[in-house]
DNA sequence: GTCTATAGCGAGATAGAC
DNA sequence: GTCTATCTCGCTATAGAC
């Protein structure tokens, strides 16, 4: 085996040490935030030197902005395409929109309220702005509701609440998962359990809501 | 007019310095987190040195621990009253609920995301601990959605899912105020009023979902 | 009680050897 | 590319004059 041979291999068992930073620094940043995260968790995760997160990333600023756009990016990612989609009926989009909320914030329990969190601390700094323009997800959602109230689908509701309490039902409980969990007295496992089924209570639970 | 006279009507006029502190602390604390915020900053706002926020709150996290628990306090204290109280039906529950948690995030934009996010920073620190153990809320509404299914008052339903569908409707707004604002371009006045109609469409909104 | 000055430490960032 | 050592600055906290 040569000592290419060597690498390559490597390479594909154990990260890049860009890679790893990526990852450390992710959820480093997701927990703690900008402000409460420390260069040296990062590295101390990453098992490298603070010296080599420079080395790859300038700054802790410049390290952070990358996280934050990819984590605001994954977000809405998937809820753009359903929103967008010309063959799913409206009923048929507020259940994979839901189902898709819950599904990637289980997947990613910090993301949600890391990226919200960010945007209160930041909402006016130049990063919030950008992103920001990205990720106008909602337009074309909220046509496709208007047009549902014009032709008698369902009862007549502004469009744009709507769309808010789609969002508050999917996101809110894991956003405040730790207050729930202290007042309800609720285990992981249990806490699990109930995200699992809101993916279909919610999507009913809205459905009824705004039938005839 | 004595100097003390002129004294008591400059502490009628003017707060006291340990006022102005915890005012200052307030403002600072909520908007920028534990982690963010400065002692200098809380300084500034309240117009004195440095040197007093440690002669009147020996550290930094004790003066945030006071503005924490009050403002988890401050969060929740309207929402038990009506939870508790034996006269109220479920649906007037509901109403005054969803009515007064959005009327409080109204007064307070702040405070939501910051007892939602000092929580998730901190969720297993005894700060946390303490104040989640006086906050459990919501027992006595859960048993009055059961009953109320029992009685075949309501459609059967998940007690607890209810519970979190009412929080979710009337809190995520504010908490994820910063976003909406950006994704759907509403200024401050239009969200105002948005959150205003809120009031009773999202109480209107819960019973039709569970309403027979 | 309120201020100025400063101690002391921790964190981000850089220099330079390997 | 990766490390150790170090610089520099900003922040919490304290000492001490008034």
């Amino acid at each position: 085996m040569t000592h290419t041979e060597e690498i390559t291999l490597a390479k594909e068992i154990e990260l890049s040490t860009e890679e790893k930073i990526l990852h450390s620094a992710r959820k480093v940043f997701t927990k703690k935030g900008l402000s409460g995260a420390r260069m040296q968790d990062i590295a101390d995760e990453a098992g490298i030197n603070k010296a080599l997160l420079h080395y790859y990333f300038r700054s802790k600023e410049k390290l952070f902005e990358k996280i934050f756009e990819e984590a605001s990016t994954k977000m809405f990612a998937k809820l753009t395409e359903f929103i967008d989609s010309k063959e799913l009926s409206l009923f048929e989009k507020i259940e994979k929109m839901v189902e898709n909320q819950i599904a990637m914030s289980m997947e990613n329990p910090f993301l949600p309220a890391f990226v919200i969190n960010e945007f209160h601390q930041n909402a006016e700094g130049s990063i919030c702005q950008t992103i920001g323009r990205k990720m106008s997800v909602s337009h074309k959602l909220i046509e496709h509701i208007q047009e549902a109230v014009n032709q008698g689908l369902i009862r007549p509701i502004n469009p744009i609440q709507l769309f808010i309490n789609i969002m508050s039902l999917s996101m809110f409980p894991f956003v405040s998962k730790p207050i729930l969990q202290i007042n309800m007295n609720v285990t992981e496992e249990q806490f699990a359990l109930l995200m699992e089924q809101r993916k279909k209570d919610v999507a009913d639970f809205v459905i009824r809501a705004i039938k005839l």
